[in-house]
DNA sequence: GTTGAGCGTT
């Protein structure tokens, strides 16, 4: 980590000169007295906005204090690329900007003070580490492997890989927990190279709070065209503040999901159409994935449903904690038990309680699975960089605990194995 | 061609 120090003098481009610009380094700090770190320019001298904020996440643009007026001047920034002052890079000291102080994880700077000032350091509740899980991994993958990749982030005080019992396969995932915070989110915020293919490590489903359909961190992106990238999609939507994931679908259908750091930046997109390499592209917002039993309630309850005429969702927060066991709140509903299992069984399912209703008006709909082709885990991976979700919220609505529904009552007895989904739980 | 993979026998 430690550069010698460095005499040598930054390549001053003349004016006129055109190609040829060797890459240099222009230098890069978070404040305008901080040792300064030096950060690799492309080759046509212009510095891809990426490349600072792989070492500063989150950053979303760079100033300078003019040499001539002594005021800050921000440098152009245009779909990612951040061009040089007239008179080029020189070797002023350049400062990061972020989207705002809310959206930096945790005050990060003003925590700094007070850590410094205060000499017992209190751990805030989102401070504490947790696990991670990383998707992807090679299948020869062994947990000394992942030890050995992720102790340069940081202390690494646990990792998994998950096996198939009997075989002792990889799954091709596992679990990692640094020792410190600012590790597990500088890991967050990336993707990993390890043995030879692109990891991402998230929250795990099980850690992620449910998150405020009206509050969603995430965009949907219509319109889009093959050749947007993810990474030039995470450029872009950087200008608008710290950009934690990009999905693309494959194959191409057309559209892509980009998440924010911030909801309110998320918000503020919706309804745009935005221009990207020239196509314009319409910015909506997410729908829920399927399987979220809170998401689904809610819309369950939007829809309208059949019992006792209240709509299940009538309160975003209200189906969470306070009965005593979690299907209490059914008693509202005149549900028998039969019922509820049903209901329940409807609430794991992909066809949530739309298809419990539609089971219960017309007896046989045919159970298209809308779980989508499982792509061969050789092909080329999709793109989604590191999320990081520090929201925290706390009470997951009922159900999530007991799944188990193989009863006899009429209902449950057609959600069949067709229908099932397991994929991932909360977590827009 | 406008709604997404994969999530932990503790």
């Amino acid at each position: 980590m430690e550069e010698p120090q460095i005499t040598f003098t930054y390549q001053q481009l003349d004016s006129g000169e055109i190609g040829e610009m060797a890459e240099m380094y222009i230098r890069v700090a978070e404040e305008e007295n901080e040792e300064p770190m030096e950060i690799p320019s492309e080759d046509d001298g212009t510095v891809l906005l990426s490349t600072v904020a792989a070492q500063f996440p989150g950053a979303c643009g760079l100033r300078y204090r003019s040499p001539v007026s002594q005021c800050m001047r921000g440098v152009r920034l245009v779909e990612g690329i951040l061009h040089a002052p007239e008179n080029g890079w020189g070797n002023l000291v350049y400062v990061v900007n972020y989207p705002k102080e809310t959206a930096l994880p945790d005050n990060k700077r003003k925590m700094d003070e007070i850590d410094a000032s205060s000499a017992t350091k209190i751990k805030r509740g989102d401070q504490k580490t947790s696990d991670l899980i990383v998707l992807g991994l090679p299948w020869k993958t062994t947990e000394q492997d992942l030890k050995d990749y992720f102790s340069t982030f940081g202390e690494v005080i646990m990792v998994q890989v998950k096996r198939d019992v009997k075989t002792g396969n990889s799954k091709g995932f596992g679990f990692v927990r640094f020792g410190d915070w600012e590790s597990q989110g500088k890991v967050m915020s990336q993707r990993h190279m390890i043995d030879g293919r692109w990891c991402d490590c998230k929250l795990p489903n099980s850690k992620q709070g449910p998150d405020e359909p009206m509050r969603s961190r995430k965009v949907f992106v219509g319109r889009c065209t093959e050749d947007m990238s993810a990474d030039e999609l995470r450029q872009f939507f950087m200008q608008y503040g710290e950009v934690t994931d990009v999905f693309i679908p494959k194959p191409f259908r057309a559209f892509a999901f980009v998440t924010f750091a911030d909801d309110q930046v998320a918000a503020s997109l919706c309804g745009e159409d935005l221009i990207i390499k020239g196509i314009s592209v319409h910015i909506s917002n997410a729908e829920p994935k399927h399987n979220n039993t809170r998401q689904m309630m809610e819309r369950a309850g939007r829809f309208g449903n059949g019992f006792g005429g209240q709509g299940f969702g009538a309160s975003r927060s209200g189906m969470g904690g306070s009965s005593s066991s979690s299907l209490g709140n059914f008693n509202n509903f005149n549900l028998n038990p039969a019922m509820m299992a049903a209901a329940q069984a409807a609430l794991q399912s992909s066809w949530g309680m739309m298809g419990m209703l539609a089971q219960q008006n017309q007896s046989g709909a045919s159970g298209t699975s809308t779980s989508g082709t499982s792509a061969p885990r050789d092909q080329p991976q999709t793109y989604s960089s590191g999320n990081s979700n520090y929201s925290s919220s706390a009470a997951l609505g009922w159900g999530s605990g007991s799944n188990s529904t193989t009863g006899g009552s009429g209902f449950n007895s057609s959600f069949g194995s067709g229908m099932e989904s397991k994929s991932s739980g909360w977590g827009m």
